[in-house]
DNA sequence: ACGGCCCGGATTGTCAACAATTTGGGCAAC
DNA sequence: GTTGCCCAAATTGTTGACAATCCGGGCCGT
């Protein structure tokens, strides 16, 4: 196996990747030293990656003492879908006004195959085309500003995600939901585009409290 | 003169108000080891800082040469107004529902500064009082992942804020709504919270959109 | 003149050694 | 047994030197 070899494209973005996707358990420990070996590269650069994670909420930083996974309590993820929800809405919205007609097909491009992974069965396809689907409205949207912005709330609640996905009859109600808000948006209607994002995501909010108090009476 | 032995209270902070200030020029090049000597810190500090404020949005840093300050376009402006405005507005709701009466109070004692501000023509006192309203106003809100991201999207408007409160007639406006927020947040209404933001927010970006185009044409 | 070429200064990127701090554990005193 | 103390290992923070890169200006050939 090759330990460090590998071409390093920015270690920020590899060590964000590994904490959003669990790899690294929230309150673990990140020794600047480990990670140098991990990934190849210099102690300083660890060290920058580590402040930028920190300013972005991914990590937490005590001085002289080292950095550890940010864990976010339960009521923290609550913010963090609210703020999404708020931003989202917008984007719906503004997606719905600039919509070209090549926007509309690649839109319903997005929308068949989530379709299609809903038949499947496949969560995983789900997942991916859940979240190409919300790309594509951003890029139609046209808001850089709140696009990162979204990306960066959005890398916190991946943590949390995956029990919403397996919640029973999830994928069939967030296909609906979906569905709605593409025609919205393909029909240019506005009102309606912010109206359906709306619901979606109070849907999906609710689904995630529903989560977080099974885990919390469920033991883990 | 002080060059370097002043205590050091974080870098990334001071040169984040250098920048939000106007104090360093949009495009400027920022030389470490120029920042190194201003600031009196390492070298390696004043890189993690500008790693920061890169990932903050406020500098730019092109691989092999340098940091410069982000100069923001008017479109991207305007971005930011509207996903403040969308953000700013589930707060004001979020605040209504949950102030109480020491809140209440607090509430009316920040408005009543910007009152004052406003008979004295005090612009500088006007920008201040306006600035910790709002902050009065998250702080009952209590979502601290939506402050943090207002935090930082208005540290990009302050850079061209000033202008807009010079535009005549503003501070009476601004003055106005901001009455009818604290009334609705007093009030616990989140419905009348929620439209007084957006009519407040709405008129600023507009203002700010004649600001642009004014300077624009203008010349500067 | 003019275009390409090369060089030297300025600046950023990398690295290893050193200093300072925290942490955990053993040892002694009570 | 427990409390307090102190030391050693682990880790973070700092520093200076060196390598790599970019940029402007002079130089040469045409």
């Amino acid at each position: 196996m090759d330990t460090a070899p590998r071409p390093p494209p920015d270690v920020a973005a590899r060590l964000r990747d590994a904490i959003t996707r669990g790899q690294l358990m929230p309150n673990e420990r990140l020794i600047e030293a480990d990670l140098t070996k991990v990934y190849g590269v210099n102690r300083a650069n660890i060290r920058m990656a580590l402040a930028m994670l920190d300013q972005e909420g991914l990590v937490v930083r005590e001085p002289n003492r080292g950095a550890r996974v940010r864990a976010i309590t339960d009521a923290e993820a609550i913010e963090i879908a609210d703020t999404r929800l708020a931003i989202e809405v917008m984007v719906a919205r503004q997606a719905a006004a600039r919509a070209m007609d090549t926007d509309r097909t690649a839109l319903r491009g997005r929308f068949g195959e989530m379709r299609d992974a809903v038949t499947a069965a496949d969560y995983s396809a789900f997942s991916q085309s859940n979240a190409a689907l919300h790309r594509e409205i951003h890029r139609i949207a046209g808001n850089a500003t709140a696009t990162r912005i979204l990306t960066t709330l959005k890398s916190h609640l991946m943590r949390l995600q995956y029990r919403v996905i397996l919640l029973p009859g999830r994928p069939d109600q967030s296909l609906a939901e979906h569905q709605a808000i593409v025609d919205a948006i393909c029909a240019g209607d506005g009102d309606a585009a912010e109206a359906a994002m709306r619901r979606h995501l109070t849907s999906f909010k609710h689904h995630l409290t529903q989560a977080i108090e099974a885990a919390r009476h469920g033991g883990f």
